[in-house]
DNA sequence: CTGAAAGCGCTAACAT
DNA sequence: ATGTTAGCGCTTTCAG
């Protein structure tokens, strides 16, 4: 009694019920148990400062109620805005449902190992959710159909059928293509990112160009440059494009860091964004409003991605709790936004207008 | 035997020997137990597919093998190079170590129902790294002097006396001084951290003042101007100096980012960073070679920080194992800089000389 | 509405 | 060098 912290024992013998009792008042919170005597096991717990713990929790069924945030190994994965505000989403959910979250970074030997695997294998998470999965990593491959909790975070793949939580980026290269359009452009150039690698790139890609086909506007493949997602490969494709196409009055990047690029790119040649060249990016990342001029951009809500990965992965293993958290949340749909329900739901995007687009020059270029 | 996955107790039978010896086997590596032996419950795991269960082993000496990675709830905590690197090295030296890491954001709730005391009471992680704390988390207190497994990564604490892990960054305010007197700086200004809140920013900033001073040049309160270590606010900052002191001929700023700002103000009057002025930062981020002209920096290797820390916490959570480790480790000293035995060891930092600085115009400026 | 009892899978004395 | 045994702290049938 006296050694060490209290235990569920301790809570059972100074509030006179049995284990079962305080246990059920733990977890299922509501259903049996009569109000006077869940008073009295609750302020012993508070009395004793009682904290249950999550390993003995855990064994009986096998659950951490801990999820794992797979990243690729990439250089400064960590210090990319787009990976860190997918995982505050995620973070922030799991938090509020009493979950933790595990970073794993899938380095080669993670992946030669399977940790994975081993991740779920040993119990220490529940869940994985990966983040930045393109198409070099194989061994998704032995998720295909499976049923592991596994959820690939914002891309997806046209041979598999994997868990998948995105934004819609065939809205977003539309909503890029009516903006230029509307503005009068009709000679416009395209930074993608690496579409053989990520399937949402080449999307971004394809809708935009169909997009631009449907207002009559022809967008031909020596005017779309690879831009590999960087900030330094987005200031070579543009550099490139307007070698291709001096005339170019528009131009549409697959994400912000690539229009940032292109900022430095035009100016090296004496073109102003947002005066005699209209740039629109994709991802609305911090420094796109902070740009000079601001970054005209495609808005994605990171943030709520990772809620609802987060969301869509407690909801796929805790399926118990979650029909108590849905009673819970009487507001029905409450942030029920992109069709969880679905098995790949997709996120609305916007487009935020700021002042890195201008008309074409009047009977100037076109 | 055939249902779920194989328990020791599957590959004690299946090798013919006790739960013991597979145990045995499991931890304490060497030891005991005849080659035979192992080979055979070695061989048993492998066919077995047997992957011991993380709760059911931290169950009994209640010790999860996990650690909790704090930051503070910072907008883009998760997109600054700083934290990512810092991070990158403490994961890597848990994995190598067989730990996992744990993230846990300090937001306000967090902090006022003392999460960071129940991760460890409900044995939810072995140990708390603390990246990014500053005056501003009080609830500090609570560690001073205790024995909890509490480490503050990078800075310290005037009253306090905690667990701590940094770079020497005294240092880095001296190898500042020098470079800069070395090229015949004598009129310097120079942008600091927030040293009302980060004890290392008012660190590097007197250092930075005692040994301009011991050379014989004397920087006043006045052209020391608070960057907040934001781009933004270095900007400002630097247009500060600039109206108090238009003769100044060099620079030196708290961070990289601050810098990079001041590179900003110095263009938009004119004086170009490396020709007519001269610029220092501190950390040596990846921006900094990648500026125009690139930026002469403190290198601070805040990965091998991670990875210290790490190491340290280890060191103190795990001190069995490390005993064992020691001796693999027989090349003795490896990578034991810093002097990780001591209670708050410091990093040795460096300077980058790159293209942001120059000597003081001839005859013009001093 | 509550309690008794049987484990969950593993570790660590304590034998032998 | 290996086996026996008693838990670790909790969940969960199954009985009352």
């Amino acid at each position: 009694m006296s050694k060490g912290r209290a235990s569920i024992r301790d809570v059972a013998r100074e509030s006179g019920v049995s284990l079962t009792t305080v246990s059920l008042i733990l977890n299922k919170g509501d259903e049996r148990i009569s109000d006077s005597t869940r008073q009295r096991v609750l302020s012993a717990i508070e009395k004793l400062q009682y904290r249950p713990s999550r390993l003995a929790r855990g064994l009986p069924n096998n659950r951490s109620r801990t999820l794992a945030v797979l990243i690729p190994a990439l250089q400064h994965a960590f210090a990319d805005p787009y990976f860190g505000e997918i995982i505050s989403g995620i973070y922030d959910y799991a938090a509020d449902h009493d979950y933790r979250i595990m970073l794993e970074v899938a380095r080669r030997d993670f992946i030669r190992r399977k940790q994975y695997d081993i991740l779920i294998e040993e119990c220490s998470v529940d869940g994985i959710l990966f983040i930045g999965a393109t198409e070099e990593h194989r061994f998704l491959a032995e998720f295909d159909g499976s049923d592991k909790p596994f959820i690939v975070v914002n891309n997806h793949f046209q041979q598999w059928k994997l868990r998948t939580v995105l934004c819609d980026y065939a809205v977003a290269g539309r909503l890029a293509a009516d903006h230029l359009v509307e503005l009068g452009h009709r000679r416009v150039g395209h930074i993608s990112g690496p579409a053989a690698q990520v399937l949402t790139a080449e999307q971004v890609t394809a809708a935009f160009v169909d997009r631009l086909a449907e207002h009559g506007v022809e967008l031909p493949d020596r005017l779309i440059v690879d831009g590999q997602f960087t900030v330094e490969m987005g200031e070579l494709a543009m550099q490139e494009l307007l070698t291709r196409d001096s005339e170019l009055t528009a131009v549409f990047c697959g994400n912000d860091k690539m229009a940032l690029g292109a900022y430095h790119a035009c100016r090296r040649v004496g073109r102003t964004p947002g005066e005699d060249i209209a740039i629109v990016g994709c991802d609305n990342i911090p420094a796109a409003q902070m740009a000079d001029p601001p970054l005209t951009t495609i808005h994605m809500n990171f943030y709520q991605l990772g809620t609802l990965a987060c969301r869509t992965m407690i909801d796929l293993v805790d399926p118990v709790r979650c029909r108590r958290r849905a009673a819970d949340e009487q507001s029905s749909d409450d942030g029920h936004n992109g069709h969880p329900e679905s098995r790949c739901p997709r996120l609305p995007v916007s487009l935020i207008a700021r002042g890195s687009c201008c008309e074409p020059a009047v009977g100037d270029r076109v």
